[in-house]
DNA sequence: GATAAATGCAACAAGTAAAGTTACAGATGA
DNA sequence: TCATCTGTAACTTTACTTGTTGCATTTATC
């Protein structure tokens, strides 16, 4: 699978269930759709569980379900539950030592961050309802 | 250095130059203040070259300058001048032979550019010249 | 012209984060 | 009791980025 594509397969994922959300699937059905790896699905779903877009049953006839109407779940739930991060920078960077290198420092890495947010925000006007296959 | 620093390094050296615009710098010199190799400055500052953001003069005395005024360079410039592409995925990948799987992965890619082409408007919003040190 | 100092670029090495894999414990319904 | 799920840890593989070396080319200066 390519790199930078827990976001992608979240979305496909969310999308497939938002289209029948009764239904309960398998790590190893989606997987399947997927192009990948049941280990991987649930790893990547179980971040979106933890923030209580999902919700996975264990057992027979367990699998994972929608926690919430589809209209309910914005692209900002799934980027944020997913812990992504495409603009800022990380935390723990080395920040430079010398005054005028350091304000400056300081200074893109809060324009960085007011981007990312913005991009947050945009994301909020979308919800997975709005996905449909055309 | 970090990943993801392409963009934090392009950023650093143009706000360092903004700073002092007719001055000139080797990439030896920026990357003593980056903290990394004068041939990745050289990789990143090329790309902002070719954008028509930055001149490079050749032979003794050569380096670096500024192409424009701060004010007319914004973030969008920079980031398109590096092609990044932190939202949208990259075009390169295999698009499922399912119609109904087709359909979903089109309109999420459909979206996830939309959201892309968003970032870069808002990145358009703020210019060189806004990135001073306090 | 010779020399020193710069970019341009290619080729390769090293590092890093994500994806993929294997294995197994725990939960649950048949 | 057994089959079928999830949860998770540990490890390997893969893909991409950064770092490094080496050298050709350009240009100012002596």
């Amino acid at each position: 699978m390519k790199r930078k594509s827990r976001l992608s397969l979240a979305l496909h994922t969310l999308a497939h269930m938002a289209a029948d959300p009764q239904k309960v699937q398998t790590s190893a059905q989606i997987a399947g759709h997927a192009g990948t790896n049941p280990v991987v699905v649930r790893r990547v779903l179980g971040k979106l569980r933890d923030a209580g877009l999902l919700t996975a049953e264990k057992g027979h006839a367990g699998g994972w379900r929608l926690a919430r109407k589809p209209e309910l779940v914005s692209l900002a739930d799934v980027y944020v539950a997913l812990e992504e991060s495409l603009v800022a920078a990380s935390k723990k960077e080395d920040v430079p030592t010398c005054s005028l290198e350091h304000g400056l420092h300081t200074k893109v890495t809060s324009i960085l961050e007011d981007v990312e947010q913005s991009l947050i925000a945009r994301l909020a006007e979308t919800s997975l309802s709005e996905i449909n296959p055309v």
